[in-house]
DNA sequence: ATCACGCATTGACAAACGTCGATGTCCTGG
DNA sequence: CCAGGACATCGACGTTTGTCAATGCGTGAT
């Protein structure tokens, strides 16, 4: 141990300044991450805008394949990342699933990070 | 081709919604999930805020490894990831490297993010 | 009942990621 | 000049991730 952090006891100078508030802990960490992990994927942003940028941020998954350029299972298994997330909902009416945004859940999460200390946020399950 | 989107002939019912604006790009997605990426992880999300718990937003990673508990050479490495993405900046005097916040990279970030329909953003590189 | 269609699930595989130990580089003090 | 400390880089290893083809499951129409 004592790796570093040697302050001279003459000087007194040691490297860092001291901590002014609390930081994120490892288990609040690792939820935060796992929320975060779901949007660190460019064709699951792309799903997300797309979505918002239907009439009433709401899509079926037949729209979203073509614009994408992916396979159908693997938009499938993005959507699911998502809604595992708590990103969107799923409504299936019919033949057709629905995907919307669920409200509040992207700007909860981007609060969180605008914020110095991300405090734990309650997005995913 | 033709992955779905029967509309009827005769009843004209379709499955989805129109667009109402224009969804992101797979180059504005991909540059955007290059700086969600660097913070879609447990460990460097406790560097960020370990960084923003100190006096002055800035530490040197003497103070960082002991806390997170992972090796300096680990530590390091998440380090220059967060640099690399724009969300730190490192300022090395004398011995100690310092690590501090880059003012308003996670706000624009989170800002990005909470906007319905995300715009390029252009905090890495 | 049967068929076609929309979507989810499975299994497989290459690529990317997180972590470590070992080593290299630069600065400071003696 | 030499020794030691702080940090970065390298090489390796196991795990996770993104993608696809193939298949399974409901639903609605014929």
């Amino acid at each position: 141990m004592s790796t570093g952090r040697t302050p001279d006891p003459d000087t007194g100078i040691a490297c860092c300044a001291p901590l002014v508030r609390e930081p994120l802990s490892a288990a609040d960490a690792e939820s935060l991450a796992r929320v975060v992990k779901a949007i660190a994927d460019p064709t699951r942003l792309r799903l997300l805008s797309l979505v918002a940028a239907h009439d009433g941020a709401e899509a079926c998954v037949c729209d979203l394949t073509e614009p994408i350029g992916l396979s159908q299972p693997t938009i499938s298994h993005h959507l699911k990342i998502l809604v595992d997330a708590g990103l969107l909902s799923r409504d299936k009416r019919g033949v057709w699933a629905y995907y919307a945004l669920v409200p509040g859940a992207l700007d909860s999460l981007a609060a969180v990070l605008s914020s110095g200390s991300p405090q734990p946020v309650a997005i995913g399950s």
